[in-house]
DNA sequence: GAAGAACCGTACCGTACGGTACTAACCTGG
DNA sequence: CCAGGTTAGTACCGTACGGTACGGTTCTTC
């Protein structure tokens, strides 16, 4: 409910417990993220885990609290844009959302968020919503806004803008990927990627080597 | 293994259970699909149940495999291919994309093999892989490459083609619906979104209303 | 119409997991 | 040294589920 300000989040004991839990959830799966596996690993009691997070639920919902905390993105200020400075900060942005994407920790936490998406409560996937793509698409968006005002980007909506963005940077790899799918992300593939989908964009978006519009 | 040529699949009888399965799968999650609830919501017994599919991973394989016998890709053959019949073509494409990937019963299997992703085995990943997208990226590949040779598409890797396609039309919606975002799809929502992600497409590939390239 | 197979319904077993209770050890402050 | 609180470790309980076994019923086949 809180999830912004300077809410109480854990002490370290509990943000290490949480830790080992994410270090299970990634190795086994949501099958192994039993609260007595996760008392053993951390070596604390079952009786703790529930004095601190209330039942299960509490605990998936603390670990990807605990995550999102770990890789809030960094806001970059781009104060003079060029046609240039502009490309390389989109394809900056493209290798982090891919970096983050293929993650061990990310994937698990979708992964988990996915399968308990048909419960009936199930704020998991409202959160990872809220504190995953949500601040993502911020940083994405500023970025965007500053291209439109500097004059080099041209859309209507932002919104939109972003999802074609992001379309031409995950494609469906994503998907891929939670399903298991091995795919082997170099760090080079990852580099011509983002590359190729900034530059698509570009041609769509773009004012620059746009030439004209019949 | 054997997805080709007529596998014997199963009978009638068998396919009935499947379809109360997947009934199951889609409105309670995968929690709801007990061997025992399929048991009774099919009016057959356990005993039944292990006998034709072994287990219950054969059950779920077998889920998916009836649900893709379903939903067979329509192969549509395009004899005389001009510049707005293929716009249509894969207007008509993206929109199918769409509602297959917006329908209940897709959803409810994506989770169920994105949740078993994790585990050791699980070929089910793999089954919605070969099954699904496979199918439907053969029809997206066959499109395209008539519009190549037709002259209305230029492109030099066509799988990298149709993921540039696949991301327009779908963007991240289809992952905020596997989180149990609740979008709300009208039919011309997505109407619009198909047009508008072709348009884009036939912008970077199509040979059309490119005017230059400086 | 009888023999046999297939099948439904149910009862049963073993196990695993979420959650709770209890005890002993370990701080922490006076 | 002692009192109060916190936590680890473990034992325990109820439940739910996967898988098996069995009696009774229906369908097929000759």
């Amino acid at each position: 409910m809180s999830s912004l300000s300077t809410q109480p989040e854990f002490s370290p004991r509990q943000n290490a417990v949480l830790d080992s839990a994410l270090r299970l959830l990634v190795d086994g799966g949501e099958r192994a993220l039993t609260t007595a596996g996760v008392a053993r690993a951390a070596n604390c009691s079952k009786e703790s885990l529930y004095k601190w997070f209330g039942d299960r639920d509490g605990i998936l919902s603390a670990m990807i609290g605990y995550q999102a905390s770990k890789v809030r993105t960094l806001e970059e200020r781009a104060e003079t844009l060029t046609g240039e400075s502009l490309r390389a900060h989109l394809v900056v942005f493209a290798r982090d959302l891919l970096d983050v994407l293929s993650g061990d920790v990310s994937l698990a936490l979708n992964r988990l968020a996915i399968g308990q998406a048909s419960r009936d409560g199930s704020h998991l996937g409202q959160m990872l919503q809220e504190r995953g793509r949500r601040q993502i698409g911020k940083r994405a968006g500023g970025l965007l806004d500053a291209g439109r005002r500097a004059g080099l980007l041209r859309f209507d909506n932002g919104e939109e803008a972003y999802g074609v963005l992001y379309g031409l940077i995950v494609t469906d790899l994503h998907l891929r990927m939670l399903l298991g799918e091995d795919v082997k992300p170099t760090q080079q593939d990852f580099s011509r990627r983002a590359e190729r989908a900034v530059d698509a964009f570009l041609d769509l978006y773009g004012t620059k080597r746009q030439t004209a519009k019949p």
